[in-house]
DNA sequence: AGGAATCTTGCAAACGTTTGCAAATTTCCC
DNA sequence: GGGAAATTTGCAAACGTTTGCAAGATTCCT
């Protein structure tokens, strides 16, 4: 066995013409076989596709995305506005970024993954689309790039972006309503019994600033006062900032709205901390629905946001405007999860 | 100015090619000019990168894979042993490979992401190396595929791995020193006076053999009893599983390290549920300390896995052996954290 | 049996870069 | 000013695949 091997593997088959120089017919001939067309003889192919295999042969991916302009790849951009948003963005979108990674396997496509700081490049986007390696990109959260995207959409279709739908602009967007999402929450805290509620967040970044318009909307249609808490949201700051907006407001609040699980869970340990019950002195609703709204004491109530649906939405859209269809962007309900902190 | 713009970015330009034609020189010039060659007159190059700026042209990259026989590009690709693990390893993969994106990016190559399920594809790993795609590959996790990947490694160099460190294994890993680590744990249970110990986890990945096995080291050596609660690691699961260990070793039990810092932060709800105290009736150590540790009630003394040291050792040590170097695996020096659990 | 219709195959030209080689140009030195 | 040396360019052949076209086999029908 091992000298039959041997013998055949002796010279290295590495190109479509080796095999067909082994296979006894020429190069297209076996480039048709092995990729399943029908304008082949069904003994040839078998006879063909059975020396690939024992070869361990593949056809060169770049050589094939070259020929035929496509390389059977999807780009995955996240940029990152500033640092700071990077590591509490991180658990949401590495979650979205798993699932992204499942759906685009599963139609066949590879990933390519990027990371972007656009201060430092702000040719981020057109650099990926214009390396010819991509057949089309996905955007993971628009940052403050809003501009630069929308400019990209008008010359580029195969493009899909997870962020904040904003009436009337140009470029697909997937993602959750984030408006509607911050009145469920600041509904849950009011229905909670809160009458004084605190936005916890920043609201620069277009999303936060849905959630909080959508909090307002509750609050002043319940004729409940709100108050916005801005932290910086960098990982190591945010602790201390929290426990000063808390120590500023002490008793002035009564129920928490947390632009993010995250930051909820820190809110919560700084609550503890101050001594202050949940739910009963101050309610606390999240967003997310990460892994950890289920593992805080007590569990937080939070909205959810179906990262899966999300994925799979973004893959199915871009498909669609890979086949040069004119697609309209797609909005997610979020969903209210009650748990014990609100 | 706009029909300035108009007139010059008439015909798009694509190729290489058509820049020569505007610039009046050959294709071959204007490749050496846009690859920063010295062989080209300063004054030229100056004015074909001009031209190139200002039609937005980048060379395909396709193409020059091609050309050169290289990609750019780095393959790392997450083998999901069984669908259980995927969900709770996913924390720790996740803000590994965040990291790698990072430290793959400042070295200029970009980042293929592909997860497989090796039960579904024997072939993951020769299928994605000889797609031709990729330089190098980095492995996250060896799951169940030691001996594949240990195949694999003989045939080719620029692989290096994420796991754990077996003496004499022949491919190339980085991880941290997992035994260590769980004597580590131990030796604090203990110091916070444990003296009947129990290791929360599955031991059937091999990282978490080795970390059981610490602990054993420690525990026999300070003459403490040391059981071990296995448990499934399927997150709707595993709750209800830690509950029910926790029921039948009730009292036996004053010391916990689970394998995980995910795995702990639901012993301890578990525990909270059972009006247990921690640490007063019973320690509590994870591992890997991830963002939750901090942020449970008590904040959880574990074992520190350094993951940007992690994720720079990975692409230095693939940079060394896409050179040609045979490098030598990297075990890191797990630390100890100790916060409030223990 | 003879030709039309259908299948299979091979040929060769792309896809867009890079690069060894040699030709053309410039610079330098005596 | 003349030739050697150095610099700058162009030419054309790769890299490994796919695919339109046409030629060669087969099959089928009358």
């Amino acid at each position: 066995m091992a000298t039959g091997d041997d013998r055949t593997t002796r010279a290295r088959v590495r190109t479509i013409t080796d095999l067909a120089r082994i296979a006894g017919v020429s190069p297209g001939t076996v480039s048709r076989a092995l990729a399943g067309k029908s304008l082949v003889n069904a003994k040839t192919r078998e006879k063909i596709v059975g020396l690939a295999r024992e070869h361990g042969f593949r056809p060169n991916q770049m050589a094939s995305g070259l020929r035929r302009q496509k390389t059977g790849v999807i780009g995955v951009v996240i940029p990152l506005g500033h640092d700071a948003r990077q590591q509490i963005s991180d658990s949401f979108f590495m979650t979205l970024l798993g699932y992204l990674a499942d759906e685009l396997t599963q139609e066949g496509y590879d990933l390519m993954l990027r990371r972007v700081v656009p201060g430092e490049d702000a040719d981020w986007l057109d650099r990926f689309i214009g390396s010819g390696m991509i057949d089309g990109v996905i955007v993971i959260g628009q940052s403050d790039q809003f501009a630069l995207i929308e400019d990209v959409a008008d010359g580029y279709l195969p493009m899909v972006v997870w962020g904040n739908h904003k009436e009337g602009q140009r470029h697909c967007v997937v993602g959750t309503d984030n408006r509607l999402g911050g009145r469920l929450a600041a509904e849950r805290l009011i229905a909670a019994g809160a009458r004084r509620l605190a936005f916890l967040g920043d609201t620069g970044p277009i999303e936060f600033a849905a959630r909080f318009a959508g909090a307002e909307d509750a609050a002043s249609r319940m004729g409940v006062s709100l108050v916005a808490l801005p932290t910086l949201l960098s990982p190591d700051r945010a602790s201390e900032e929290i426990a000063a907006h808390l120590a500023a407001h002490e008793g002035e609040i009564d129920g928490i709205f947390a632009a993010t699980d995250t930051l909820a869970a820190l809110c919560l340990a700084a609550l503890r901390e101050g001594g202050i019950a949940v739910p009963e002195t101050v309610r606390l609703v999240g967003f997310d629905d990460l892994p950890i709204a289920r593992q805080t004491a007590p569990p937080l109530t939070t909205i959810r946001q179906d990262i899966a649906a999300g994925a799979h939405g973004l893959v199915q859209l871009l498909l669609r405007r890979l086949a040069g269809e004119e697609t309209e962007s797609l909005v997610l309900p979020p969903q209210l999860v009650i748990r014990q902190s609100a």
